[in-house]
Parts: structure tokens; sequence; C-alpha cells
DNA sequence: CAGGAAAGTCTACAGCCGTAGAGTTATAGG
DNA sequence: CCTATAACTCTACGGCTGTAGACTTTCCTG
């Protein structure tokens, strides 16, 4: 589905770029459990065995992946929370984001559609906690803002869930301007010190 | 893990009853796919033959088990949107049903951990719009109720989903009082006519 | 232009899954 | 007590999974 027909010279890091943007595909749409290195492979035009040599086993594929997902999204945070209204910012551009036909914000969704599995939730821990909430804090000031920046990666993760994953009508079918509007307060209140 | 090691004599409705407790069990463990008859009739003791036998199909007592599952949480919410303060008595009753050591709350937990499933998801939106959101979309006043109330559900399963499933430390280790205080005001903005 | 290393594929193996129908055992009613 | 019926289990199938090592093809270099 990365749009590759055609062979594809040798190139061993294309091919692994490529199979690591299938993976994140995959894995996003059907979690950790659900994805099949078979299915990984054949988006990638490949071999399941080549996604093997490449990246060891699944769980370091996965960890490869989800790494990568979540550097994109991390960078546009990081100029969204420097704005003059970081709350309707982060509103704007999640209700954006997640819009019905849009493509899946992977970084969250693979997460999210992994927390089933206890290896995957495990890594997911590790690099949640070491990328995205460490990012977001940063950029808070007050008290508690470890706490404040894991309800911000909260209420953006149930959102997308509820939108994406199990897609809502609610929150799918509604003028995204509702919405925008009743999340920039929350975001808002999370963002300046309590 | 029901606790019944006895044989349990020959008793179609406690053993069906036995079985749909597991089912709810397992389900909010692992999730839809991860889920495995025979694991949730083991924990029933009994075959999963006769999982089949009394339920149908995997997705007929997955149907039956998330019913199951939220028609309790869906009462206790009730009650406390009733209240003088709302926003508080969620965040209060949140906090302490996902505290660490907590038995799961399996009513999103299940949603949440087989979101990833498509069949999963739209079992899960049916019986989500059906209950939980209509529920307390009934308790709310004054304008886009119906968003207002997916945004409560949303915050709640993203807040359980970063706590619970994947262990968020910021979330997992942090006082109770505080992640109360922060939720509060959040909720309150919810459930209070915009 | 040849040779060797790198890139990529083939076949196969256990192990799990949901499903299926035939067979067995305990319970209740006459 | 005996039997009919409901409750329950056994064995098995086809399909999928991650993993594994041996094999073949392409490309770069000397």
């Amino acid at each position: 589905m990365t749009g590759e027909t055609r062979p594809r010279k040798r190139d061993a890091t294309a091919t692994r770029a490529a199979i690591l943007a299938s993976a994140r595909e995959v894995f996003a749409r059907s979690g950790y459990d659900g994805a099949g290195l078979r299915e990984i492979a054949a988006g990638a035009g490949v071999t399941a065995m080549l996604v093997r040599r490449y990246f060891g086993d699944k769980e370091r594929l996965f960890a490869e992946a989800i790494a990568a997902a979540n550097s994109a999204p991390i960078i546009a945070t990081q100029s969204v929370l420097k704005g003059e209204h970081p709350g309707a910012a982060i509103a704007e551009a999640l209700v954006q984001l997640t819009a019905p036909g849009a493509k899946p914000l992977d970084g969250f969704l693979i997460l999210l559609n992994s927390a089933s599995s206890v290896r995957a939730a495990q890594i997911g821990r590790k690099v949640i906690e070491s990328a995205p909430q460490k990012t977001v804090a940063a950029l808070l000031e007050g008290e508690n803002v470890e706490q404040r920046a894991a309800l911000i990666l909260s209420l953006v993760a149930g959102f997308q869930m509820m939108r994406q994953a199990i897609g809502l009508g609610a929150l799918a079918d509604s003028d995204p301007r509702v919405l925008e509007d009743l999340l920039t307060p929350l975001f808002e209140r999370l963002v300046k010190e309590s």
C-alpha cells in the first residue's frame, strides 16, 4: 500500500525504510498481535524472511516502528505548544488529523491498538515515556508537569480511539468546529499551570 | 480464575454465567483477537466446545460480554452525574477504579483492547453508542450533548488506557489526589453546558 | 569480465486459533 | 430403578502465525 509497484532496485536502506513504513501502517491498523509479518512484508513488496533479516524479530520491528511513528507528531506538538493559544492549536490539530477520511496518526494509534498485548504495552510505555511525554512536559510550566503532560496525551489518545478506531458517530460525523470548541478549554486548562 | 475449583454441578445457567464472567476477564486483559476460546473456557472450568454451544461463535460471545460489562459502570455513572459536583465525582470514581492494583474496569477495557480488531470495533461502536453514550448524554443539558458525552467517554477511556493498559508512570505512581484535582475541572467543563 | 558479497526468496516446522460433529456422562422424571 | 434428555467432552481439521536455515539472484568491485 506504500505505492511501490515496480520491483525496486536492490537497495538495502530503501528496502529497510519501505518495510518500516509498511510496519507503521499495518501496526496502526491491526495492532501488535493482529499485524502479521507476511502482511507487513507484502506491503513493502518483500517477503517475510527479509523483514526478519533486517529487524531480527517482531518485537524489534515494533519498537523501531513505534519510535519512528512518534518522532513526527512530536515535532508538530512542540511548535504547537510554543504558540499564543496552545490549547486551541492542539484542539485544531487533533480534530484535523483524526478526520474520518484522514490518514491515521499512527503514533498513538499503534500504541492504542496494541495495548492489549503485554509485550507491546511494555515497549510502548518505554517509548511514550521517553519521547512524547517528556517532550510535552518540557514545554509546560508550573506544578505537576509530568501528570499534566500525561493527561494531555490521554485525552489525545482517547479522542483518537473513539473517533478513528471505534468510529463513534458523535465524533466522526460532527462539525469539526464544534469539536474544536469543546476540546480547546480542556487543553487550555491542562497547558496552563493549575 | 473465577474461583471455582470443584467440578460444579450440571447447571446450565450457572455455567453460562461462569463462561460470561471468564469472557469479560479475558477479553479485558487480552482484547478480542488475543483472547482464546480455550482460555476463556478454562477460566470457567469448561471446554471450548461448550462455549460454542452456549454462545454460538466468538462474535456472539464478545457482544454479550461487552454488553454485560457495560451495564454495571453505567449505573454508577448515572448516580454520579446526578450529584452536586458531577465533575469531581467522575474524577474521583475514575481515579479510584483505575488504581494500579484495582480490578480492571472491564467495560471500557474490553473495547479499548479490542479496537484494533475490525469486527470487534464495529460491535463495540454499536454497544457504546446504544448504552454508555446514550446514558451519559441523557443526563446532560444544553447544546451538543452527544458530542460532550462522547468526549467524556473519550477522556475516561484515554485515561484508563494510559494508566492501566500502558501503565504510564506519571499516572500510575502519582498521588491520586493530584490526578483528581487535575481531572475535575475537565469533567466539570464537559458536564456543564458550554 | 569474472568473482564474491550482499540482497532477497523458497520450503518447512511447530504451535496456536476457531470451528465441527460424534461420542460420553450425569441428572431429572416416571 | 430405569430411561430419556440435557450437559458436557473428545478428536480432528484447515488455516494462520513467527521462526529457521538453505538456497538463488543481483550488484559492485577488482
